[in-house]
DNA sequence: AAGTAGAAGGTCAGGAAAGGTCAATAAATG
DNA sequence: CATTTATTGACCTTTCCTGACCTTCTACTT
């Protein structure tokens, strides 16, 4: 574990946990001075160990004062929200299926009863009939998206 | 947000919300000088953060005691807000106005952080890329939509 | 009233300051 | 040796900042 990557990524591991808020801020171009490295290292790093599956989040701005900003997922609840509902949802989402996960997840109170309303009004399509190649798919997409940014610690 | 034009937003709805009369009358060329900044900055800052979408209107006049007026934009408590929502979205929502709507709609806590996250995350289209004939007009239907579930009375 | 000088604000193009992408190469791994 | 993983550098896009030049308005002069 002594290349770059892995050291730029333990760097970034380690401010990541002793922070509070859940997410840091940084720029590209100052992280790869500290480790003397191009700067599209730092891009190789983050899309390669802080992706969604590993429970992290990337967002970024360009231009004058840009920077990156990494999110935890929360991973004590990543048990519930994430594991368990991707394994449930699957490549295809029906409208029933649909209809019950929000069923439980409300029981579970991992969702308000004003997000689920949100929620199904969208993913139900009633607005959007006929504008789709595959609508199980796509609700199935869209589903496990927003499971991941319910997720989020800085929320 | 160390930028400039950062600090020029933070300034302007600082000021506009400890005032009582809903606006802020100013001049260009002093506020640039209080930034010490060429005046077209400000017009820069008014374009991309003083934006309709984000509730805000400015209206200016040149010449000797010219000014500029910068009018916060409530949303009456009254529902009506659908109204001006629809019409402000019309037939077609970027992603740029989106996220002027968004930071909106949780300025006026209409929405919360994580409704509006979801809501985002949906919206932007990142894990549909490519799925639709025109993703504007899609984006305006569902977030007429979406307006109309959160306006219910029984969520 | 007409003309004009000065005092605002407006526009636009160009450059600078971020971060993003991609393909070629090098290193590690099996 | 083949394949995956890491590293680099050239080039791109987005966002910000500045300065030169333009338009509109007021006030004053004649």
């Amino acid at each position: 574990m002594g290349n770059l990557a892995d050291r730029i990524e333990e760097y970034l591991k380690r401010i990541l946990e002793q922070t509070s808020e859940g997410y840091i801020m940084l720029q590209r171009s100052e992280l790869a001075g500290v480790f003397s490295c191009v700067p599209s290292q730092i891009n190789y790093v983050l899309d390669t160990r802080f992706t969604v599956e590993r429970g992290y989040l990337v967002e970024s701005r360009r231009g004058g004062g840009g920077y990156l900003r990494i999110v935890r997922l929360e991973l004590g609840l990543e048990g519930q929200y994430q594991q368990v509902m991707r394994q449930l949802i699957g490549e295809q989402l029906s409208r029933d299926r649909l209809n019950g996960l929000m069923e439980r997840l409300v029981n579970e109170e991992l969702v308000t009863l004003r997000e689920a309303a949100l929620i199904k009004s969208i993913l139900s399509g009633d607005a959007l009939s006929g504008e789709f190649r595959d609508w199980d798919v796509l609700r199935a997409r869209l589903m496990k998206n927003i499971l991941t940014t319910l997720s989020r610690e800085d929320l």
